[in-house]
DNA sequence: GTCTACATGTAACTCGTTACATGATTAA
DNA sequence: TTAATCATGTAACGAGTTACATGTAGAC
């Protein structure tokens, strides 16, 4: 469960709503958490009736009032100790190579080439995005936070290469 | 859901039992798909109560009866129709990128070298074992088989070289 | 007049994980 | 005698998705 942690770590750069929190995975998260509108406002009730979360409610005019969240102190040193523990191994599920795996049966090579092209343009599309998430890489963690972008797109790069080896092979 | 499609694209290519698929996720697909003894045999469950496999029980001396599930002519048509239709787009979940992107509070760097330590060790050993899946490649749905093996090793590959690069960063 | 941004959430469902439960055979 | 292999499953929980529900302000 790293919603969670992502969570807190958003917070910690800055204090926002379910809201903001939406907005930053989508626009500068997403090539490494995908987090869902409903599961955020779910997780930050139970992060705050843990105590992780502080809560304070902004009136405004004629708009919802915003539900700002902070990380609290016990927040803040559940997000550090996150940091410091190992990370779980991650399972694979990739229904796209599920596709190409079990495609033999299928004697129309068609098949597989629509799959690939399909593919071919999806990745494309994907690292043109973050080629555009591009940041400032001066102090220690800009350089973290560039690195994982990086990470996102040196994996697009080599799965272009291998779709290419792919048609190939064939 | 593809969980449904890859066990249907292993019972198209030989009848098993539950006990069989677990083996054969575990020992041949595993670069592309984990599944869970208990999550099998639900979902086997299901795709007979569909039409889509058909069971024999197989009874033995001193061992459990054998529950073998073969495709039915439904199944198939599934498993077709899946092959051609368009692969959804996966949502990254990257525990570990998710604990670099935030690493920059720790102050201290033995963070993250620890983080990229373990995970260099993780993805090496992947590496070994998805080297020892190699497989023939002379026919056509062999040579697809054998792309989505190397499919997983170009990516630990990649992988391995990020993990230089973030620590040369640094 | 239509679309986008702002801002909140709940309910129901599906998918995946963990723990529980059983028991014989064979090889080291 | 201990561990691995064979073989079945269920129950409860946790994580993620989809659909439902509401309303204003401002830009084009």
């Amino acid at each position: 469960m790293s919603l969670r942690y992502a969570i807190l770590g958003l917070l910690d750069l800055k204090p926002m709503t379910g809201y903001d929190l939406k907005k930053t995975f989508d626009n500068t998260a997403r090539h490494f958490w995908a987090a869902d509108r409903s599961q955020i406002y779910r997780t930050l009730g139970s992060l705050q009736a843990e105590g992780l979360l502080d809560e304070h409610i902004i009136a405004q005019r004629s708009r919802p009032d915003r539900h700002e969240y902070r990380l609290t102190e016990a927040g803040s040193a559940e997000l550090d100790s996150w940091l410091r523990s190992p990370a779980p191994v991650e399972l694979p599920r990739e229904a796209f190579l599920a596709r190409i795996y079990f495609a033999g049966r299928a004697e129309d090579p068609r098949v597989v080439q629509r799959l690939v092209e399909e593919r071919r343009a999806l990745i494309g599309k994907r690292l043109d995005e973050l080629r555009e998430l591009e940041a400032p890489r001066t102090t220690y963690p800009e350089r973290l936070r560039a690195m994982t972008l990086r990470n996102g797109i040196v994996h697009l790069e080599v799965e272009l290469s291998w779709l290419d080896e792919l048609e190939e092979a064939l």
